[in-house]
DNA sequence: GAAAACTAAATGATATGTTAATTTTTTATA
DNA sequence: TATAAAAAATTAACATATCATTTAGTTTTC
């Protein structure tokens, strides 16, 4: 759906468009991965946070770790945390070298889930990409920095 | 910021680099218009809402038409309308043809804080679009489109 | 070494997003 | 026409986002 129909107005300058058509992608992506993940009880924000714990390999993170590498930064990232704490898919524990800080982990359980949602979010992510040949998805890659630069 | 830097992992596929790409392009965007807009005390829904009752030249829109035209569908245009009416940015009536259904319009304080407001958005929406020429707007709004297609 | 400054996380308050349930009104249908 | 079904908006309940404040621990500085 053109920008243009979502609107309902044909007098909108290309600047803006691109805007809209950011906002409007990205909310389209949030609505899709929602209703994948929502039949397990995971928030897209709480499954971001086993990911990234996941990507250390073993090694804790501390909140603010956990907090900087948030596509969109969650200040609450605690409340995020106490969640899957709840579920048992992390661990928590003050940090030895540092007692302000908190030594967060995935847990077993936390990878088993990882494990079963990975294809189930790959699928919906290809949804989307598979409507673009690889040089497409270059140039749109190449955009979007640019455009943020 | 290249989205591997972000995440701090240089093995991304390029498929979920574009997923992640969009997504915190949004992020940033929001960060912008919130900051923007704060001063005024004017959430970016709100800000939407407003904008899109100005679309109608005068006319009144329903709380599902209000609802339809929003980028990311907030099923609470109620409680955004409310906010708008205490702030005597809008008014809400009854609509005579069917008493289910509420007629919502911009006042003219609302087109007064728009009038204010707008230069501010436009600023900050160029901060973005001026890092891209119009050839490549164009490209960026063409693959966007393909992507959610 | 004590006070001040800083850091990390947690907590509280308010706004929004999402779904479900409810209320009111209108339309369909038996 | 009475009842059922549908439509529009509101309300309630819960999760998250954002900001400010608080708490606890660490570092700096005098």
């Amino acid at each position: 759906m053109r920008i243009e129909e979502i609107i309902k107005s044909e007098n909108v300058d290309i600047s803006k468009k691109v805007i809209l058509n950011v906002m409007y992608s990205n909310s389209k992506l949030n609505e899709t991965f929602y209703v994948a993940l929502k039949p397990f009880d995971m928030s897209t924000e709480q499954f971001n946070v086993l990911r990234i714990l996941r990507g250390q390999k073993g090694n804790a993170l501390n909140m603010s770790d956990i907090q900087e590498r948030m596509i969109a930064k969650t200040s609450n990232t605690t409340r995020l945390v106490d969640k899957l704490l709840k579920k048992e898919l992390v661990t928590r524990r003050v940090c030895k070298d540092n007692r302000r800080k908190m030594d967060v982990s995935i847990t077993d359980k936390g990878l088993e889930l990882l494990k079963i949602l990975d294809p189930l979010v790959k699928a919906h992510e290809e949804h989307f990409t598979n409507k673009l040949n690889e040089e497409e998805l270059d140039t749109l890659n190449k955009l979007l920095e640019k455009f943020r630069s």
